[in-house]
DNA sequence: AGTTTTCATTGACAAGGATCAACGCATTTT
DNA sequence: AAAATGCGTTGATCCTTGTCAATGAAAACT
C-alpha cells in the first residue's frame, strides 16, 4: 500500500525492477535516477480515464498499486476488454501507431508516468531497455493470439472455466507443488461487466455459468467474486483444455498472467 | 513469380528490403550481405506445415511468395486462424516463448527462412534492426487487439462486412483519391473456411452473409472469392463501424494490413 | 437513517448462428 | 470418360446465448 511517493522517493526505482517483464529492469543505478527524475506519480479513481481511446497518447506510465484496463470500443457502447494491468506493468503505447485503447482505472490506482517522447528518447538510446521491452510486447502479442482463440472458438461455459483456472493456479501458486488436487480460492480481480467485457460475453450469462459449475459440484461459490475449487479435473474438461499438459497449462497461465489476467493478492 | 533462387541471387536483399515493416531495411549493404548468406530458401505447397503449433520452433522466416496462415487450434480441432502472411512478411517468434502458432501455406509458397538462434544473435548484434522488429511487433500488437474487438463484440455480418470493406479499400489504393463512391473489385485471398476461420464463425454463415449483402444490393458477386462493391456506405453501416472516420478507417486498414488481411495483387 | 444507485442473480423469451444434410459444380484421380 | 473429391451454397432444425425485466442485496450518497 505504497502512499503517492515524492519525487525523490525511491518507488519508481522499486517499481521499475519489481518484475522482470519491466522494461527498466536493466537500467543501472545512473539511469534508473533519471527514470525517477522523469516520472510523474498521479493517482485516479476507479471509472476514470487515464488515457482515452481516441487521443493522441502522450503519456506511457507503470503501475503502482490497484488494476487497470485496457479497452476497445465500438461506436454503440459494445465494449472489449483486451487486457488488465496490475501493479507493475506498463500501459501507453511508445512510437508512431494508429491504434489506440482506452486506458481506466478498474480500482483505486496510482500510477507512474512518463512524457512519451522522452521516454522514447530513453529506449533509443538505450538499447538494453528496448531489447527487454521487445521480449515484452513479444509476450503481450502472444497472450493476445491466445485471446483470440478463446474468443473465436470457446463456448461461454468454456471462456468461464478457462478464466476460473488460470486465477486460480495463479493462486496456488505459494503451495505445495502438487496442487492438482487442491481446493484453490479464486478471487476475480474485476466486475462482472468487466469480466464479461473481457471474455466476450455478457454478466447474465457469467452468471449462469459460474452457477452451473457450482450446482455441478465443480466449484462452491464464498461470494460474488470468490470462489473455491472443488473438482479441479471437471473444471478442466469444462474449459476445453483438457489436453494441455502441465507444462502447457503453465504457458497458458504466463499468457495470461501477461495479459494481467492473474489476481494481485 | 520468383523461381527458387541461389544463395547468391540477390533476391534475398530485395525480400527484406521490399517494405517498410521488414526488419532489414535498416541493415547496411554489409549486414544485408550476411543476411543472405545465412538465408535458405524453401518452397511449400499449399497445406503444408511450415512450423508446427506444439514444436519448439528452430527457424524465423521471410515470405517470398504466396500466402501464409498462423493458426491456434483446441485438441477437438477448433482452430482460430489469428493472421495471414503475405510477401515481405516475417514469421515465427524470436526469444523464448512459450506460445506457438502454427504456421502453414495457404497457398504454394515460397519462404525464406532463418536459424532462429543466428538472426536473435543478428538483432542483439544490431540495435537498429532490433528496433524495427519492435516497431513492427507493437503494429502486429494492435492489430490483435483490433480483431479481440471484432471476435468479441461484432455479430458475424458485421465482420464480413468489416472483411470485405478492408479488402476493398486496399484494392482501391491505386485509384482516385476520393474513393468513397466507386465501385471496388475485392478478392478474398483464402477459401470459406480458412475465412471463417479467421472470423469466429463457419463457411455457411459466411455464405448467408455474403449472398445476403448481395441480395440488398450492397455488392455484387462476381465469383465465390471476388465482389464488387456496389454501395459502399451501405456495407459501412453493416459493418458497425460507420463512425470510423476516414482517418479512423485508414487506421483499420493499417492494422488489418499488419495481419496480412488485404489481397496480394 | 433513508434514499438512491450499483451490482449480482434469476426467469422468460427471442434470435443469431451452429449444425446437419443435401445439392451443384469444378477439379482431380484412376 | 467415369468416379471421386473438395468447395461453396442452401434449407431445415436446434440450441446456445443475448436481451428484457424483475428482484434482492450491498454500497454510496444526502
Amino acid at each position: 500500500m505504497p502512499r503517492a511517493p515524492t519525487l525523490d522517493n525511491p518507488l519508481t526505482n522499486l517499481l521499475c525492477t519489481a518484475n522482470g517483464r519491466s522494461v527498466c529492469a536493466v537500467a543501472d543505478p545512473a539511469l534508473r535516477e533519471k527514470i525517477g527524475r522523469m516520472c510523474r506519480v498521479r493517482k485516479f479513481k476507479a471509472g476514470d480515464t487515464i488515457i482515452s481511446e481516441g487521443k493522441e497518447r502522450s503519456i506511457v506510465g507503470v503501475v503502482s498499486s490497484g488494476v487497470l484496463k485496457m479497452a476497445k470500443s465500438m461506436a454503440d457502447g459494445r465494449q472489449q476488454i483486451v487486457g488488465l494491468l496490475l501493479p507493475s506493468d506498463m500501459f501507453g503505447r511508445v512510437f508512431p501507431s494508429d491504434g489506440g485503447v482506452l486506458v481506466e482505472a478498474a480500482s483505486e490506482a496510482v500510477v507512474c508516468t512518463f512524457d512519451r517522447a522522452a521516454f522514447e528518447a530513453l529506449l533509443l538510446a538505450n538499447p538494453q531497455m528496448e531489447h527487454k521491452l521487445l521480449l515484452s510486447v513479444l509476450d503481450e502479442l502472444d497472450a493476445a493470439r491466445d485471446w483470440m482463440l478463446l474468443l473465436g472458438c470457446q463456448t461461454v461455459r468454456e471462456r468461464v472455466a478457462t478464466f476460473l483456472l488460470v486465477l486460480a493456479r495463479r493462486g496456488a501458486e505459494r503451495s505445495v507443488p502438487n496442487t492438482a488436487c487442491i481446493a484453490a480460492r479464486v478471487r476475480v480481480p474485476v466486475s462482472r461487466k468487466d469480466m464479461a467485457a473481457y471474455l466476450g460475453t455478457t454478466p447474465e450469462s457469467i452468471s449462469r455459468a459460474i452457477h452451473k459449475f457450482a450446482r455441478d459440484g465443480l466449484i462452491r461459490i464464498i461470494d460474488p467474486l470468490c470462489f473455491e475449487i472443488v473438482q479441479r479435473h471437471g473444471l478442466v474438461r469444462a474449459s476445453g483444455r483438457e489436453e494441455l499438459h502441465a507444462v502447457d497449462e503453465d504457458r497458458l497461465v504466463q499468457r495470461m498472467n501477461v495479459m494481467g489476467l492473474v489476481t494481485v493478492k
